[in-house]
DNA sequence: AATGTTATAGAATACGTATTCGAAACAATT
DNA sequence: AATTGTTTCGAATACGTATTCTATAACATT
């Protein structure tokens, strides 16, 4: 049984609509009375009943946080930061995890949207999804984080991709690498096809020749992935470097090095793209390229609310590419001689 | 402009109720009325509005996971699952993270109900927390996962702490080691106190004293429990083996040990608790009590659901304790000889 | 004291849906 | 044709709050 309003209002002895406006704090209550309702309030521990609040208000401050995979530490980490400002600025936020699959972000958006949810934020969203793009052109306010689709101009906050992964493979070719196989990832993501892209320049600029056994573009499943590098580790056209995608993915890499029994970084380089905080760990210490997800996330959660609150001119919508930042660890070297 | 049943009802040529009834499956409505009304939502791309559906349902259809921490694997990959059964069952989930702090936690319970959730699973909650009992007395669903608060009966779901690190500690003695530091954790968490209890009298089953030095019952944090193994590892009477009570805590002693060029398992032998998914990397080979954290989570908000849903008499509110199981890899052996 | 002005409180309404209950339409039975 | 029984539909209401608009009380001014 909820205590409502009325119940303040019996015994604060006033109207539900004054209650309404000392909980508002709107100007036109004097203080004597406002008294009276703020004690009834403190003596009933009385909460206003958000949901009534939101059916006139309009307003939920709930946002949607939609993830490919919340258990990726890159997601934790960026949902922990974009919950922690949401709070601070008064929302909660619904997390939805979508697995990786298109239909369940489909259906994410949907309900979310049924939900009257304010803003959602995206982070793992098909460079190619029409959805995104009517929902933008509806006005509706949303983020893309770590994604963008293609030919829509959504707000969105990424790394640039393309010189991230230039900066990974150009490090490892001034070690002396020549033959660099690459954990992609699904290239359904436009910020993994744009890694596909560095890396494919970057090799040419290098004149080394692209190598497509030596390219894993399938899911981001930490057992395909092994089984990928482990096969790649026992070919007699072994790579001497290994370059993924996620910091995730080049763990698996190093899993299937170890099962090998290849050391790193004497018989195997790997780089990995995120720097998850575990990747900092000294007893890992994945070379890796920075994905700067708090000033991302933060970045991202700021742009939601001000698009909700409209506190800017939401006319223009920002597309925003960080600089990537290559993090020199110990799992990179020059290659042995033959 | 949102559409409302009203949209439907003058499109299909109905009044508004009859559009209710076709949303909600009532069996009163003619087959050709349906119709009508079924064509009216699909023309128009109707989904009706959440916020007023709770408003008289008195349901939302929201759970409330409250963590302390969610950028911590173990928490993580529990909230995966969590979030994956729920959504099956046709439930969101608002994700609030404590930091550890029990005054967020506070907050966070007072607005998850204010917004009128239907259900609330509490991850990390003080051993002494009189909220929780409040509320289970005033009945609401609410489990609490991997914790449980003293003198409480609410529903919990949760490792055998005590067992777990009986068996953690039976391991390192059985491997010859008789100086066992201990990474406790902050003791105010009901799991972590019995893990320490557990550790405390299966050293002295097996006739080891316990040195207060060699036991940090600090905060979660990364970088102390670093400088706390740092230290003692530098010390002349460092320990041979060390026990930690999460494994990202295990992963920040392994941190400082390779800092201090100290090689593991030959110098010194780690054990951890949780047993998240990254510890079985063959890179990391972490051994490691584990939490089960698939049943756990799973069974936790299977009672949730159910208290919910009242399938079950709830008269009696259940506590389990799983079974916990030692992991053996390869950052424990036998100690050194001298 | 009468008038005008302002500060304050309350009545009424809206938000979008679910649900009860009575009315109407129809079918079946005599 | 009259009666009864059965479907089917819609009007009315409730959920708990915010907000507008009007009425009144309080006060100031002359």
């Amino acid at each position: 049984m909820r205590l409502t309003v009325h119940d303040i209002a019996r015994v604060a002895n006033v109207s539900q609509a004054t209650v309404s406006k000392v909980l508002n704090n709107y100007s036109g209550v004097k203080e004597s009375t406002r008294k009276k309702v703020t004690d009834a309030i403190e003596e009933l521990k009385f909460t206003p009943d958000s949901v009534a609040r939101s059916m006139v208000t309009n307003k939920t401050n709930t946002l949607g946080l939609i993830v490919g995979d919340i258990s990726n530490p890159f997601f934790a980490e960026s949902a922990k930061i974009i919950i922690g400002k949401a709070q601070e600025k008064g929302y909660d936020v619904i997390i939805s995890n979508t697995d990786h699959d298109d239909e369940n972000l489909e259906n994410a958006i949907q309900t979310l949207i049924s939900k009257r949810v304010d803003g959602i934020i995206i982070s793992s969203i098909s460079r190619s999804s029409m959805r995104i793009k009517k929902l933008h052109e509806n006005g509706f306010p949303i983020v893309l984080y770590n994604s963008r689709v293609e030919g829509d101009s959504s707000n969105s906050v990424v790394l640039d991709n393309y010189r991230g992964a230039v900066l990974a493979v150009d490090h490892l070719v001034g070690l002396g690498h020549q033959n660099i196989a690459f954990i992609a990832g699904p290239t359904k993501y436009l910020t993994t096809y744009e890694r596909y892209l560095g890396y494919r320049e970057a090799l040419e600029k290098h004149g080394l020749v692209l190598n497509t056994d030596h390219v894993y573009d399938g899911e981001y499943d930490y057992r395909k992935v092994y089984d990928f590098s482990y096969n790649l580790l026992s070919s007699p056209d072994r790579p001497t470097s290994f370059f993924a995608t996620s910091d995730q993915m080049a763990l698996a890499v190093m899993d299937a090095a170890a099962s090998r029994k290849i050391s790193i970084p004497q018989e195997l380089s790997v780089v990995g793209f995120d720097n998850m905080s575990i990747s900092a760990n000294a007893y890992i210490g994945l070379t890796t390229v920075s994905q700067q997800k708090e000033n991302m996330a933060e970045l991202a959660l700021k742009k939601l609310i001000s698009l909700i609150e409209k506190t800017e001119s939401d006319a223009l919508s920002i597309q925003l590419s960080l600089k990537p930042e290559l993090i020199v660890r110990k799992t990179t070297s020059a290659p042995n001689k033959k």
